[in-house]
DNA sequence: ATTATTTATCGTATATCGTCGATAAACGAT
DNA sequence: ATCGTTTATCGACGATATACGATAAATAAT
């Protein structure tokens, strides 16, 4: 847990890349990415029944991808709609490849 | 934190992507793996004095790569010898992929 | 043999996560 | 105005994660 990583002392660039990594850590996250990208409209509280988890609990998860920017909420009348940031999503999967890219550049040593 | 989340009645596949990002999900981890990836040789115990954290707690995070297939360690003497899994480190990138393209096909609704 | 070095593990403390139920707030409908 | 619906937040709990120091085990060096 994920005790709060001291960031002091990484790299920036690094620590964005774990914030994003922190955001997927979660099946239900990934989930909800999924089912906003599958869907064309901003589901709401139908994410819910997608989900095997309390209302509250997928509010969390809601709350852990719109804080980190993957996701946008918009209040409408009773219900909230979410939607994908395509922009952010894209900057995260960049970063993301950016590492990949990183750590594929050098085959592995011999032992 | 992660109570250990409930992957029952997730898709299996996206819990596989979630303990993926959950391995990146830590500035330390990422530093290590780009570490291994920018020398050649597959340094150890230099990797703490390159991480503003105590040995053990170093090793912590090592064992949770290993556990994760990203990285292998090999005895040498009284060291350890840790190098990337190339393969694995490009099976995940490649799940990794698989999301970000899932995600970005459709457009953000209007909200 | 003794000592120094290196590293994994153990024990522990603390913080955060994940989960749920209950509640409050906001709105629509009656 | 009242009731039902929807959703975010609060409070509480157990489970993990993160962090450190101390220790044990293995090897190298003297």
């Amino acid at each position: 847990m994920v005790t709060k990583p001291r960031e002091t002392g990484f790299d920036s660039g690094v620590a964005q890349t774990a914030r994003w990594a922190r955001a997927l850590a979660h099946p239900a996250r990934v989930t909800i990415l999924t089912l906003l990208a599958r869907r064309q409209m901003c589901v709401c509280g139908e994410i819910v029944d997608d989900l095997p988890l309390a209302q509250s609990t997928v509010s969390q998860h809601l709350r852990v991808l719109r804080e980190e920017g993957l996701v946008r909420g918009e209040v409408d009348g009773t219900r909230s709609c979410y939607c994908i940031d395509t922009d952010r999503v894209r900057a995260m999967m960049e970063d993301l490849n950016r590492l990949g890219a990183t750590l594929e550049r050098e085959a592995a040593c011999g032992c």
